[in-house]
DNA sequence: TATGAATGAGTATTCATTCAT
DNA sequence: GATGAATGAATACTCATTCAT
């Protein structure tokens, strides 16, 4: 059964795709409606404004990453689980690309979008955290080890690494997700046993 | 004796300022000349286009690059001069804020400037190379390593670092330079040996 | 029944007018919209450019040039005929007034506008060519007539004086079509028997 | 010696030649400062406005009005002396090519000068009805022949002529001075008899 | 439910002109 | 006597949004 795709959804897309080529200020309503196959006013039928837009589209974010952090089951292993969870942000970052990039380039005119934007991190930080305490009590993780610092510290790493693949694409800097993760995800594992 | 500032910089301080907290398309020409304090059209008799001021501040930018390359003196230490690359650049990711965070905001709009906003990873990455090399054969560095990777590997690192700090500054996900230095920097290089 | 007026027709109009008063430049698309009573916006909603009223407009005087050449039947009377083109080609101008006049003041903007204007004379020659060939073929018109030459001669002589009437209207110079073409048309004609 | 040419001329002969090629409004005060030589600035301590430099003009071609009206001594051969006239005029048109074509393109914007430039036909009007009635008197030409109408009808002659060589300059349409004249100005004044 | 027409506020840029040196 | 710097008003054109059908 071929999925009907709603009017909502053709404008969506088209809205995503167009944010991620060329920022919020350069996706005109007209473009939009354009890419969506809809007359320009029918566009502000289905959403209030353009920025509407943006809050819808960060919606679907949320969900999405609560679906992601549901889907992490720790192994025990520092090393599986950051490697997993490396994995796991990289897809969630490509999936959502253009809301993420927006996040970075237009967060200015949309200080919520940049408070739900960061909810990212966040969330992802309070795992790592609750999760590797357990494992410092458990021992896996050495004592000596400042959790909220190698936290943020992770994120860094990973989110990093996330960005600059998608600012930097075809230019001979981009690394590959194995190669960086194999590298330093695996290095930055190991110091925490 | 306070220099004076002239109008060329008076306009260029307020362009850059504004780019740095609104992006290329939100700051209007009439922004940047109510900022400089000066009329909207003495900016144009000033820089030919609202491009040109973009221009203007690639090529303060390209300059300083060599400059911050020149500065970079190794000791032979791989740790040591890790750390300080990641110093430096760090530095001059800070100063360069406005035209860095364009880079990958209004890259779209400007084929060109992403081309020269490029420049920057690209000559870290052949001066790193050439270092790498130089000491890989004086058996400071380990034999086994692959240096073009982890050349790539290690610029991720520090500006995945500067672009995060600066994206999520004051969100309690900022994490100081010297911790992430102290921690990642410094694991990255011990791996070397 | 009272025609409606569409909101292009009012743009055209309006702008048509101005044109003739104002010269290009000076009619600006504030104006147009102002003497249209539309928003100066629905203006470019309607034409892409100001360019494009330009063009509309020479798109309706060209095809008015083959209604006016189609229109032209020969009596076989040289007097009667050549009085006839003057006539038909005076009306043509007067009609055309706006576009006759930015082709002789606007050119310079518009050379493409130019070769379209030209056509006008262009095509009247060649017509002329054609009939005055013919007449001479049947001794209608002397021998020793260089068709070429009385053709452009001609032309001159009737856009010459269309040109003049709209110059210097209401100035006590100009001098009624019926008097002119009396005169000096008529004693053209004559002089080629 | 030498004549130094002053800033005064500089500037107008660069009016002049950029008014010819691109009429007044397209003329801008900072062209025409380029084309002469000088700063933006100086062209308005030398005339206090841009309309000024019309008027200077203005004055410059009445002046010389008068010097050709001067310049016209009859001979009593009504065929010879309107050839003469044609002559003349066409000369004068000629070099005033500039100020002649902004009457008839930017006439509206000066209302005074179109006055001025009228003074042109109007002045040439006044010598032929004067000549002409003393022809009149002396038997040169017919009884019949309404003097008022026949100049107005001559001057349109020559001057639409005249006009139309400078329109459609290089077209193929314009015919030479001498053909012109040999033909139409001929034949009028053959008819005058 | 969707669309075509209309619009007010804004955008980069140019122009004629003035001011201080 | 000349210039470089500055400016207010205008210009063509775009954008997000509303209204009537």
């Amino acid at each position: 059964m071929a999925q009907k795709i709603t009017t909502d959804e053709k404008i969506l897309n088209a809205f995503s795709k167009l944010l991620e080529e060329n920022g919020y200020t350069e996706t005109t309503t007209k473009k939009i409606a354009q890419a969506a196959g809809v007359n320009e006013s029918t566009l502000f039928r289905h959403f209030k404004d353009k920025e509407q837009l943006v809050k819808e589209l960060v919606q679907k974010y949320m969900s999405d990453i609560d679906t992601v952090n549901a889907g992490f089951i720790p192994s025990g292993d520092i090393v599986t689980d950051l490697m997993r969870v490396a994995d796991l942000y990289n897809h969630f970052v490509e999936a959502h690309k253009a809301l993420f990039l927006i996040g970075m380039r237009d967060s200015f005119q949309f200080p919520k979008l940049k408070e739900m934007i960061i909810q990212l991190p966040m969330k992802l930080k309070k795992i790592l955290v609750f999760w590797m305490t357990e494992m410092k009590h458990s021992g896996e993780i050495n004592g000596l080890v400042n959790i909220e610092i190698t936290a943020t510290n992770y994120i860094t790493l990973i989110l990093g690494h996330a960005l600059i693949q998608n600012i930097y694409t075809d230019t001979g800097l981009d690394i590959s997700q194995v190669d960086f993760v194999q590298k330093n995800v695996r290095d930055f594992a190991e110091h925490l046993k």
